[in-house]
DNA sequence: TATGTTGTACTCATATCGAGAATGACTCAT
DNA sequence: ATGAGTCATTCTCGATATGAGTACAACATA
């Protein structure tokens, strides 16, 4: 930004009146299925709809990220900081999107294991964890049979884009981490991988490459108490390793489509 | 977002005081050194550093990607919209970044072939494309020897990003191409990825690779008129391919600091 | 013409990957 | 208890990718 322009409107009664949000793209894994946190519109404008949490930035008292934790926290009354991933996505200004005015969001991305249910804050009417499947993400593309919902705002392509940044990340990060507890085994960290990308792995092959990456994973010496539901053995426990880049990266199975 | 919460804001008179601009980190290889677009600040604060390119948003207008396209063009007299890859980068809102008042930045990332001169936009006292190795990125670190600038505001802190960007980005997407002509050869692509990376490259594994790549590249069918500077044979011409992403990834080599 | 440079194509050993199968340890229904 | 089915873990094997080095012809320069 330029000395200039700055002077031209250092006046603060002439800037356009733009308000600054931050919308969480707060993902979990429940029942196997990729899940996330939304809330339910209680006034117009798209009152009724489901929405990505979100709100105003107290602008030179927080800075983003704080803005953003702190939305994460207080409108769905999950505290749990401590073992929930939050990077900054993107940011969305296009006119319009908002139908009372201008407004740019800087939406966050957060990763972080099962969580409980969310109570409803003080602005939504109410509050859920909601399969990813069930959403209607775009007008065009197949969709998934049974109930599907279309989300307030542009805030199905911001779910959309933080999808796509999931799925990217678990490539060449240790990220997929974020989404267990303290522990873990191997099959469990496979299922993360296998639900957010929903496609099938190859559980021998996973387990070779898991192991063979660097400061992926580190055992603990423990093994679950019993086998699993449907039987097989105990698995071997883990704990997130020191990586934060995994080299080489677990590349999904890529596709022409990806591709092109 | 909320309901209640914009209800609350709903006059204009209530929003906090908050400039949102885009800055652009608009880089380009000249002399087989990466340089990047710098603007000198004509006015207090920061008189006489050097800073990104950019300005205000109009908000309401123009979407945030038009903002920074119109930004590059305008403000330093290079238009040529045309083969200039742009993308958002990331976004800014620290208090106190800019000592006047709270701006929100949203940083965009440009990559371009070799481009003329940049003349001085209305609002800045000159603009030069500046060799990235001559700035000072970080407080600590080695810093190479010679001139070093230091960036105003927190513009060297952005530009870090956009460098980790970029570096990122081409080891899975065909970007380098962005910063080369219509037509090129290998040993210019891969001249690219020596100094956006820093590391040398085996010239024939570097060939076999990219050729390798479905999509990458595709050949024109002619070579060079001639020989490099120093000898050699003419080399055979290609253009970029339909790519989008490279699979499989060209991995730069990873060294144990990156991964930890 | 001699010399040095370099684009491109090899070779070869090693690492990694995809697919499948073997081995037990476990759960559950009977 | 017992048998059937599930599944964590480890192997094997062929296909593919990578890193390092060599070969050679085409070119610029002196």
């Amino acid at each position: 930004m330029t000395d200039e322009a700055f002077l031209a409107d250092y006046d603060p009664s002439r800037y356009p009146a733009v308000a600054v949000t931050v919308d969480v793209v707060a993902l979990t894994i429940r029942d196997g299925a990729l899940h996330v946190l939304l809330v339910e519109r209680g006034e117009a404008p798209f009152k009724g709809r489901w929405a990505l949490p979100g709100g105003f930035v107290k602008v030179g008292e927080e800075n983003l990220d704080q803005a953003a934790a702190r939305e994460l926290a207080e409108e769905t009354g999950l505290r749990s900081p401590g073992r929930v991933h939050l990077e900054q996505l993107a940011t969305y200004g296009d006119p319009g999107r908002d139908p009372r005015m201008p407004v740019v969001s800087v939406a966050y991305l957060a990763f972080g294991p099962e969580m409980p249910d969310p109570r409803a804050g003080s602005d939504a009417s109410d509050a859920a964890w909601t399969p990813v499947a069930s959403l209607r993400l775009s007008a065009s593309g197949a969709q998934p049979p049974g109930v599907t919902r279309r989300l307030a705002f542009d805030h199905a392509r911001i779910l959309s884009d933080g999808l796509e940044r999931a799925r990217g990340k678990l490539e060449y990060t240790p990220l997929a981490t974020a989404f267990l507890p303290e522990t873990f085994t191997i099959p469990e960290l496979r299922a993360v991988y296998e639900c957010v990308w929903d496609e099938a792995l190859h559980a021998g092959n996973f387990h070779r490459k898991v192991l063979s990456v660097p400061g992926f994973v580190e055992g603990t010496g423990d093994t679950t108490a019993s086998g699993g539901r449907k039987g097989g053995p105990r698995a071997r426990l883990y704990r997130a390793g020191d990586a934060r880049l995994l080299h080489p990266a677990l590349l999904r199975p890529a596709t022409e489509e990806d591709i092109r």
